[in-house]
DNA sequence: TTTCTTGCAAATCGTTTGCATCGTG
DNA sequence: CACGATGCAAACGATTTGCAAGAAA
């Protein structure tokens, strides 16, 4: 589990889009204008953008785009592995364009997600019986709680 | 975190809506009868029902009862701290009447959930200098991802 | 030239709201 | 009796779909 990058600063945009676009590529997946703007925008980004606020990103670069045209992008970057979504319930479904291993803080004033790092996640299960024996077990994310750095300033 | 009681079988029905409605009860909700057999549907329920499942079954036992009063309802129930969300993106809301500190366990291939009873969670920041310094931590919930023992079983 | 993609528009799904009425505390 | 809760119906936002035309590989 975790890497052994830096984190804290990250890749410059040209890198991530790259790898990104590498990414698609080793998929199969054709390389359109409209793909390639939707890949750039997202290696751009640090925040966990929803479809909709791609989607007006996209069409400030390219105005004919449409919507469906990057709801089913990102849908399909999703299937491929090249992104993730975030589990967050409620409201509109969020995208992860961040594809190092990590995990998620939420403030829980201002709602904003933040990705964290961690180097090691250990945990017990509290009765072994439970409903998990055969249960093959392949990831596993933590998600944290609390009050962001910035509403602590506010108090 | 994580507390001293046996888990794997749950308490009876019974005891989860008294618990349930006791809770209710605290936080000053009035007890019509749409909530109570909401709060019984709730206690009896061991999955993560969505707000139209409930409505449904709520209907059974009133027939008149309105999609808007159980969609409202289990959302005063969040507010109220008596019930959670579930934090899962994609499709319809999920509820979780589950009251005990839980995680959970989402497979990857039939997509449902299933609770998990961790008794001790530890991590440690990979770059303590990220992005969390100064956040004020106040609980930590993790998923894990995987195959259940139930699809396993079909290969 | 085959197969994947796109744009458009309509449809769908889940959820929320305004409002008059009702009933619990 | 006051205020929270309900039912109804309409509104809403986010997302998905069918289909004909277009363009990567």
């Amino acid at each position: 589990m975790a890497a052994a990058s830096v984190h804290g600063d990250h890749p410059k945009p040209a890198v991530r889009i790259a790898r990104l676009k590498a990414l698609a590529a080793r998929h199969g997946l054709r390389m359109t204008p409209q793909r390639a703007v939707l890949l750039a925008v997202l290696g751009r980004m640090s925040h966990h953008p929803t479809a909709d606020e791609l989607y007006r990103l996209v069409r400030k670069v390219l105005p004919s785009v449409s919507p469906a045209t990057v709801y089913r992008n990102v849908q399909t970057l999703v299937r491929a592995r090249v992104i993730t979504t975030l589990e967050r319930a409620g409201g509109a479904l969020r995208y992860d364009p961040n594809p190092d291993e990590h995990h998620h803080f939420i403030c829980s004033r201002c709602g904003r997600v933040l990705d964290v790092y961690l180097s090691s996640v250990a945990y017990r299960f509290d009765a072994p019986g439970s409903g998990l024996r055969g249960a093959q077990i392949e990831s596993c994310e933590v998600q944290l709680r609390g009050v962001c750095p910035r509403c602590r300033g506010r108090g």
